[in-house]
DNA sequence: AGCACGCCGACT
DNA sequence: GTCGGCGTGCTC
């Protein structure tokens, strides 16, 4: 007897075959069995996606194969997993078997039945024990009034949950016993827990280990190898890891039993992928929590709009989807709560030109150093020089394949550029003109240790050694465990005065770090993508959080030519509310998101000629096909094409064209037709220069 | 995505 | 004379 059944396979959107394609079984087979099966010369993994479906029509029958493999030892994928990825494929317009078997650990295609079945008896997956979680490990300290509350809160209601709390306040420990409180509850019950970055993933898989015991937690994220990612992708399918946490792909994961999902810093851009299906892990656990009738709690000391949006009460001009829970104050470390840190200002107009850093923020860094504190030094360009320029003829250092400037690096003498990764030696003399004396325009982190290492050569710490700097960004924390090494260097206290980028801004827990300084925050100020402020904001607010977490006084320096600023004023009084609220404002009269719904078109082509004409193209048949649809057509807004802010990387143009919506499925009904018509398109004789196209749904850069 | 087939330049 | 560059086309 033969059994004919769609299998979702690996199989990208931009070809004809992009969805599950039929084969036929000797035996009958459940939806979500895990098979391999022949594709072409290949044998490829796929998952089981109908079953029982009329058997093929006869042009198609006899070029029907046959399912090579069952794993069987596996579990099917549950229907709920299977609706998840349907709805990540819907929404993302991404093909379902692309997204489905990018959700699995990639060594899973590269098993087969006998190899997995040795994995799976093997010790180190029996090592997981049946059910590892025997209750609480340790002991949870005492809970604040505020938390307390906020957990009685989450009782009460289904969610789901906005936590906005400042750093320091505790977020983490209502985690803790929100997940305590299910897993107690519910035998077998799951939690899923989202980081932005792997960097943060130890930090908070240490307290979730702790707390519910090392077995019970299973760490699901890139910077594995491939055989743990498979144990950990395996304890979180056979329901032995009681805790999953990990970065965005571990919301796709398959989780049967899953009770509860928490996403951490919610707000952080790195939760939305940036190439493949590009889904916000962030809206899909929305979503997740939703399908599987489960809270989901969001937490961040400083909001997505979108969410905050979502959480202010339609009373008050929001939307009132989501609880929001508030913990306003640090907790006490040590007897006494530390203070919000103090913001000051330094007017970089009443200082000569080209100052780097100011004499009084010179002198505090040195005061501060001499107490045995620490201080930090935030700028957000690497390498020495952001361009080299010649005097004389004004030669730029531009990149010749990416519309960028090489950046100069003393420490190899290298000019490189950050998008395409051209690094040649830097010239002797202006490659035009000759020139000897090639000027610098601007400066990045080598730069501002080299000076700062000048300007602190009299400064001495406590037992009146001199001062030592540490610089930590992408170019000094290259090789494997260098960030680490750096990191703990700071935690040792083998270093006083830290200079970095953004990388060092973000969760890290540096005890005596008791100044924070922005070198030269303005940039987010006049960007023109509309979320420039939002992001500015939110990195200040996260770098003002590293200071002063031991209790000691500190404070935060901002160096700027703007310092009347509204967002800068609102930063000095750890106002989000209030920026949110003007921002929000600004938002609704722009129509912008959350009050509006974008999608990006890109096409990318040898000329910008090229890419344009495809999208233009795409543009007016768009427009005919939604013709019978006058409401449909109003109610979605087609921009036409530009080039990207980078128009050009690596010698390939690219160009792109937006679509804005009020609503949310009027924009959803239009890019449903998208895909079929993009691929059309391309494979006209007009279009067929075009290299590749991508669609990006709430984008949330341009 | 892979993998085959197919047509033009520098090597044993 | 072959090895191999990547353009084009197909995968139940």
């Amino acid at each position: 007897m033969t059994h004919w059944l769609n299998v979702a396979l690996p199989l990208p959107v931009h070809t004809n075959v992009a969805r599950p394609l039929t084969y036929r079984a000797r035996q009958p087979l459940p939806a979500g069995t895990l098979v391999r099966v022949p594709l072409g010369q290949r044998t490829v993994l796929g998952i089981v996606w109908e079953v029982g479906i009329q058997p093929p029509d006869a042009a198609l029958a006899p070029r029907i194969r046959e399912v090579d493999d069952v794993l069987e030892a596996l579990p099917p994928l549950t229907a709920q997993w299977r609706a998840l990825m349907a709805f990540v494929s819907g929404y993302y317009q991404h093909a379902l078997g692309e997204v489905a078997l990018a959700a699995l650990p990639p060594q899973l295609r590269s098993l087969n039945r006998d190899q997995l079945d040795r994995r799976l008896r093997g010790k180190w997956l029996a090592a997981l024990s049946e059910s590892a979680f025997a209750g609480v490990v340790e002991t949870p300290p005492a809970l604040t009034t505020q938390q307390a509350r906020v957990l009685q809160q989450m009782q009460a209601q289904p969610g789901p949950f906005l936590l906005h709390g400042v750093t320091g306040s505790g977020k983490t420990e209502v985690y803790l016993r929100a997940a305590q409180r299910v897993l107690q509850d519910r035998p077998q019950g799951q939690v899923l827990v989202l980081v932005p970055e792997i960097n943060l993933t130890p930090q908070l898989q240490r307290r979730f280990a702790q707390r519910f015991g090392e077995d019970a937690v299973a760490a699901l994220h890139s910077g594995l190898t491939p055989a743990q990612r498979l144990r950990a992708w395996l304890a979180a399918h056979l329901g032995r890891a009681r805790v999953v946490l990990g970065t965005r792909v571990a919301v796709l994961a398959s989780m049967p039993q899953l009770v509860l999902i928490v996403v951490d810093e919610e707000h952080d851009a790195s939760f939305k992928q940036q190439e493949g299906a590009r889904y916000s892990a962030r809206d899909v656990a929305l979503y997740r929590g939703h399908l599987a009738q489960v809270p989901v709690l969001l937490g961040s000391a400083t909001p997505s709009l979108e969410s905050w949006h979502a959480s202010t009460p339609v009373a008050e001009g929001g939307r009132g989807r989501y609880v929001r829970l508030a913990l306003p104050c640090r907790v006490a470390a040590g007897g006494v709560a530390p203070e919000l840190p103090r913001i000051r200002r330094v007017d970089m107009r009443r200082q000569p030109p080209g100052t780097v850093l100011a004499p009084p923020l010179l002198a505090a860094i040195g005061e501060r150093v001499a107490r045995g504190e620490q201080a930090l030094l935030l700028l957000n360009r690497r390498g020495y020089a952001p361009l080299l320029q010649c005097p004389a003829c004004g030669w730029k250092s531009e990149c010749p394949h990416c519309s960028a400037y090489r950046v100069f690096h003393k420490a190899d003498r290298s000019l490189r550029c950050h998008h395409c990764g051209l690094a040649e030696r830097v010239p002797r003399a202006c490659p035009d003109c000759g020139n000897l004396d090639l000027g610098m325009l601007g400066r990045g982190t080598e730069q501002l240790e080299e000076q700062l290492r000048q300007a602190l050569a009299q400064a001495s710490r406590p037992d009146g050694s001199a001062v030592r700097i540490l610089r930590i960004d992408a170019d000094s924390t290259r090789g494997r465990g260098q960030l680490e090494a750096q990191l703990a260097q700071v935690h040792g206290g083998d270093a006083d005065v830290l200079v970095g980028t953004q990388m060092i801004a973000k969760g890290h827990d540096f005890r005596r770090v008791t100044l924070v300084a922005a070198v030269n925050p303005d940039n987010g100020l006049y960007s023109s993508d509309f979320r420039a402020p939002e992001r500015l904001f939110a990195l200040l607010m996260q770098a003002a959080g590293r200071a002063g977490r031991s209790g000691l006084d500190s404070e935060v320096w901002l160096q700027t030519s703007q310092p009347g600023h509204p967002l800068y004023a609102a930063l000095k009084r750890h106002d989000f509310a209030g920026f949110a609220a003007t921002q929000l404002e600004h938002r609704a009269q722009a129509g912008l998101p959350p009050f509006s719904h974008l999608a990006l078109l890109r096409a990318d082509a040898r000329t910008q000629q090229v890419a344009q004409d495809y999208l233009a193209a795409f543009a007016a048949r768009t427009r005919e096909l939604l013709a019978p649809d006058p409401a449909l057509a109003q109610a979605v807004m087609i921009y036409p094409p530009v080039p990207l802010a980078m128009q050009r990387v690596a010698s390939v143009e690219r160009a792109q064209l937006l679509l804005e919506s009020r609503h949310r499925q009027a924009l959803q009904r239009v890019l449903a037709r998208c895909v079929p018509l993009l691929r059309a398109l391309r494979n006209t004789p007009a279009h067929r220069r075009v290299l590749r196209w991508v669609i990006d749904v709430d984008p949330l850069t341009f």
